[in-house]
DNA sequence: CGCGAAAATGTAAACGTTTTCATGGACGCG
DNA sequence: CGCGTCCATGAAAACGTTTACATTTTCGCG
């Protein structure tokens, strides 16, 4: 058996309340009786039980992360961020991922009842209503890049609209009309809105949005690359420039135009989305629209930290929006013009 | 307060005792009683508290992860392999990152103590000395990435002479005699080996590694733009390939290269270690060593489970090493010949 | 119909803390 | 010197489960 508080209030001749005291400096000792459990605490090499610590006090220390999946670096820089922040006033974390339906995600929730003190929850394929029943009632809850959801006492998104609206404004003043797009995973919260967006800002620019120029995607490099290798092999007419929705596909998308021996951004323009670690070491640079995705991990940390400080304050969930800039490095240019052809 | 498991057995009119038998299936129960149970806790939306759980049973069913960090692909890729085997086997993660010294794997591991029921480790730039100081006494811990660590019941490793080797013998079959080295932080075990296999690797292809072509890296990409960077100002000789000691780095140094309009692979080869999934979309596509990074993780993960099933089981740590294996993408070719100059 | 074994259920003791409340002692003050 | 306060400490009750053990019920069989 492990050494508990009780061998150590038993060698230092006190009472197990004592040590607790010491321990957790929750009351004054006498310094020669601290000083003693102190000794013999080390000595032992004594390690206060976390179950035991929670069941008593009645909080943990600990956030739950739930996440749709942890592939690629949106995911690592979201968690980033959320462990910044955690780790500065102590909190670890409990990360559970791969939970893309409803049910999933309620049996992780569950899994966490009575381990965190809050739950931080990215599911952006479930409809807000799905979300509230898979919530759990006591337990403060962060919504990320989801729809407010009713009992959650806080969400943070990115914004979507003002980042695809900077994107269309700057390709349509570079002088291009046919712009694709390669769409994220249908029933992804992100990927309609960035979507939404597209459409919106491509009406408001006075161009018109093509029905073939709009391509399905799944947030993959590989979807990226699918995507453009397609529209490359097409008869018809060519866009002259490309949004991904997000980097990942981006990517994918640089890298099937350059298979194709299609000259990246002489002969077409692309952007992307997120501003991933990566997406300044690609050749070329890709132009995309920057979301500080740590920045955005930890302010939904904060929330939640706020929350957890102000129980059952503010009524009505607060809503947080993180901005979304556009980022200009190589990808794009000038569409080429019809003449020189 | 919550609904707890006494509220469900007064509802259903039985005993706390069955209400638990019930949830786990821990023992059999009438089959009426346990559906009036089973209705009871359904509507009541009840969920059993981990810590009094875990405290009760003596197992918490969660795995602590410590990391030195979490940025870039490697440790989300890592994470996601974990997470993988965790979840097969119902466990959660609980995970704590940017701990660099003993001091702070120190911490982190002593929060952890009663919420997980094993640990791994990855502290690459510990001594195993300063490690096993670390790491309790009763809990099984898997040592990832680093030497051999007493007290650990088994550890995960690369296999990075193998790699390395691989890398330079092609190189050296390709033509080139001055293969350059971009290192890893000092300190860092896997950083050491793959430096150490450089050299080795080397010598034993014949060629012989100058002092002034080894360089000072971090295992950051900006490291690797720098270290390029520095190689391409210099006066004197400039190596025919480079090799940098992860991918990241190979990422930035690539970067350096282009923006110096210097040829890859036409005047100089670059290769790159870990295969992180963005290696496969920068231009040129890199040639790397391919290591199953999320498989690293999932093997990990299975040797804690053995070692908790099977406490005290096989004294002296396993170890195991995954295989590293070199993939040639369009980075290398031959050297440019002198004559063409 | 009664007996005994087996199956179902209940009781209560862990599990290792924190925290409330009680107690004893030191000390300042009149 | 006596009284009240405050400080340090201890005893014991939570916290919400699981589980060992005890008890009751069921049921087959002679």
């Amino acid at each position: 058996m492990n050494v508990t508080i009780k061998d150590v209030a038993r060698l230092a001749d006190v009472s197990v309340a004592t040590v607790s005291r010491v321990l957790n400096a929750s009351a004054p000792v006498r310094e020669v009786t601290r000083a003693r459990v102190l000794k013999v605490a080390r000595d032992l090499r004594f390690t206060p039980n976390g179950a035991a610590r929670t069941l008593s006090s009645r909080h943990a220390r600990a956030l739950g992360v739930i996440l749709p999946d942890l592939y690629g670096e949106f995911f690592s820089e979201l968690l980033r961020g959320i462990d910044l922040e955690a780790q500065r006033t102590g909190h670890s974390l409990l990360v559970s991922s791969s939970h893309h339906d409803a049910h999933g995600v309620s049996v992780a929730v569950r899994s966490m009842r009575g381990r965190v003190d809050g739950l931080l929850v990215m599911a952006p394929e479930l409809s807000p209503a799905a979300l509230a029943t898979a919530i759990p009632d006591g337990m403060p809850v962060v919504i990320l890049n989801a729809l407010p959801t009713p009992g959650a006492s806080a969400s943070v998104m990115v914004d979507n609209l003002a980042g695809t609206r900077a994107v269309v404004h700057y390709l349509a003043k570079l002088g291009h009309c046919e712009v694709a797009f390669i769409c994220g995973p249908r029933s992804n919260a992100d990927a309609a809105a960035r979507l939404r967006g597209y459409r919106t800002a491509m009406r408001s620019a006075g161009l018109t949005v093509r029905p073939e120029f709009v391509l399905a995607g799944d947030f993959t490099e590989d979807s990226g690359w699918r995507a453009a290798r397609e529209l490359m092999g097409r008869k018809g007419k060519r866009p002259t420039a490309l949004f991904a929705a997000n980097d990942a596909m981006a990517v994918g998308a640089l890298l099937a135009l350059h298979e194709s021996n299609v000259d990246v951004p002489g002969e077409i323009s692309v952007v992307g989305f997120d501003d991933i670690p990566i997406a300044r070491y690609v050749t070329p640079a890709l132009t995309t629209v920057h979301v500080a995705i740590d920045v955005l991990g930890g302010r939904a940390a904060a929330l939640l930290f706020r929350a957890l400080a102000d129980p059952a304050g503010g009524v009505g969930t607060h809503k947080e929006v993180v901005p979304a800039e556009l980022i200009v490095r190589h990808s794009c240019g000038p569409p080429p013009s019809t003449k020189t052809r």
